[in-house]
DNA sequence: TTCGTCATGTAATGGGTTACATGATTAC
DNA sequence: GTAATCATGTAACCCATTACATGACGAA
């Protein structure tokens, strides 16, 4: 996941890890929270290690005597390596069941642009099924406690269960777009044109 | 997380692993994928560990010359000790950060009939504001981006923002019920009575 | 000169997952 | 008698988090 994004925001341009956390947060925000350093950092070095990323010579390109080691100076630019390129286009290509989870649908989705046609619907596909069974256990926890539950359960099964619907129907949009070769329309849904109070409440 | 769901259902009956984790399953249905095993059982033990948990005997009340090391057999039926009893109270009385991600409002909210009503209120705002950071986050990257970024990334902030508003609405129902000391109406919002096509799609 | 933010990293830990292994009970 | 499902558990691993530690740089 982490290492999917990464390599994904550096095939755009290059940047160091500070900014590329800033991005990530960015991209991901719209479903799941920052990354930490502690988890960012190893990936670069993995990835690093494993010849995807280089670090870009910074700026003294000459003097580099004994690094202290720890609190590391300069700033590292990553930069993504062919194999790099590579292994994205492989990541990019993959539809398996991690790819309908929550996080690996919001991370595949966030580079769609880049996914060719035929993975970006069965992508949009199999995240619909992976829903519609939450939905249909919702449906059934609630047919089948009916009374029998307390408000505060009932609920949150409820919200559930709509949210599910509603996601189902974006997911059906997105894949009637895809079957007519277009990309999604903004305009078809509340464009976040005029927010008329956007700290109003109470 | 498992532990506070785990210790909650045990609360309302006692019973044994594996029907505990379907238990489990409808419980959280709403906001999380099922439990496995693999992290099932070794909380059990680590419960019993704590002695917030007893096994009580099964069946065979005598005989239980060493048991085989792997394949157990026979149910284990678990129960709540009053030390976990205390635990449960301890956890359903926190409201910090954890408390406020997906995961942890869900447990919570699952078993808010048995929070305090001042808890109860606690935990929604904060959660509120949770969600309002996520989408002051998108706002601010939607109007940043606004066409420089590629229309699925768009689309994926604009859905974003959406669910982030409606969550913010019924959050804000939910505060509104709680202040008003009445348990939230299942009535205000779409009931499930009616759903005419469960299955119905191309 | 001190504070905030930029910037990089490690260590310890945590909370889960998948895959594996075994066996009892029930329905056909 | 055999297949499905009920039932319990371990081992290896993975991906991330928090807390910690360090230090450069610009602005007040």
């Amino acid at each position: 996941m982490l290492e999917f994004a990464i390599l994904g925001l550096l095939h755009e341009s290059s940047m160091h890890g500070y900014e590329l956390r800033k991005q990530l947060t960015a991209t991901i925000g719209a479903f799941r929270a920052a990354v930490s350093y502690g988890s960012l950092y190893p990936t670069l070095r993995r990835l690093r290690e494993a010849g995807w990323i280089t670090e870009d010579a910074p700026d003294a390109a000459g003097a580099e005597a004994a690094p202290p080691l720890t609190g590391r100076r300069g700033k590292v630019v990553y930069k993504l390596t062919a194999e790099g390129k590579e292994r994205f286009a492989e990541l990019l290509a993959e539809a398996g069941p991690e790819t309908y989870d929550d996080e690996g649908f919001g991370i595949h989705f966030a580079f769609f642009s880049r996914t060719d046609a035929s993975t970006r619907l069965r992508i949009l596909e199999g995240r619909r099924r992976r829903i519609e069974e939450r939905r249909d256990g919702l449906v059934e926890a609630l047919s089948r406690t009916r009374e029998r539950l307390d408000a505060y359960t009932l609920e949150l099964q409820r919200h559930g269960l709509e949210s599910a619907d509603r996601e189902v129907r974006w997911l059906n949009e997105l894949i009637a777009s895809e079957r007519a070769g277009q990309p999604p329309s903004v305009s078809t849904a509340e464009t976040p044109k005029d927010r008329p109070d956007p700290r109003g409440r109470q």
